[in-house]
DNA sequence: ATTATATGTAACCATTTGGTTTTATTTTGT
DNA sequence: ACAAAATAAAACCAAATGGTTACATATAAT
């Protein structure tokens, strides 16, 4: 694992999408996380890691045990890209939509 | 190309994120996006396929050309997982905080 | 001191990703 | 009818991803 390594990468992952709401509500150990999914230790470990290089969470390392807890904060990243689409949302679509389209999900 | 393809996989690449800031303003050919990158159409190509699959860009087939749009309405799949880390944006939780409350920290 | 615990790291692996070039296919213009 | 244009689809590729098992290291407990 090396490259590319932002939030929006960050949370394209599932499991550690699952890990951001786990630690964002209780601080856990590593091993803590690991009892909550299938996959093995090293899993959640690299998953931890890539989180935590990219600023969503943050260790603390306490003996021999690493405490780990999120900092959403972060995410305001991604949160910021998409609020410049929000305005969009309830706009009206043109017409191309309605010919194609099943959902239309206006609120309006 | 195949698996997994949701939203939050779509906008995890940058390019992606390129295209749909273009799209939302203008609705362009698949030529037209391929103007703006420096990747080949193929490439692009794939890309738009990955957007329209995941219900981010609607494509209008006219004659030989694909008239592309997107589709920020998808996006709220995103903003809403992120709005619910929101509320601890403004809060003050460093690591202590946290660790020593331990202890959902409700804002109602 | 020795052992058990918590975790990291390395080596490996299959699949996915993002890209390429090449080869169709369909539509438009002449 | 024929050539050009717009695009898809196929075949291929290197690198990244997400996972595994095996091994290493530091701290805690006995």
């Amino acid at each position: 694992m090396k490259a590319r390594r932002d939030v929006f990468q960050a949370i394209a992952d599932p499991t550690r999408r699952e890990i951001m709401g786990l630690l964002v509500h209780n601080t856990l150990t590593l091993n803590g996380i690991v009892e909550h999914f299938e996959v093995s230790r090293p899993a959640i470990s690299k998953h931890i890691k890539i989180l935590e290089e990219c600023g969503l969470v943050m260790i603390e390392q306490q003996g021999r045990e690493r405490y780990c807890t999120a900092k959403p904060q972060k995410l305001k990243e991604v949160f910021d890209w998409i609020d410049q689409y929000k305005v969009f949302w309830n706009q009206k679509l043109d017409a191309l939509d309605d010919f194609l389209m099943n959902d239309t999900p206006t609120d309006s």
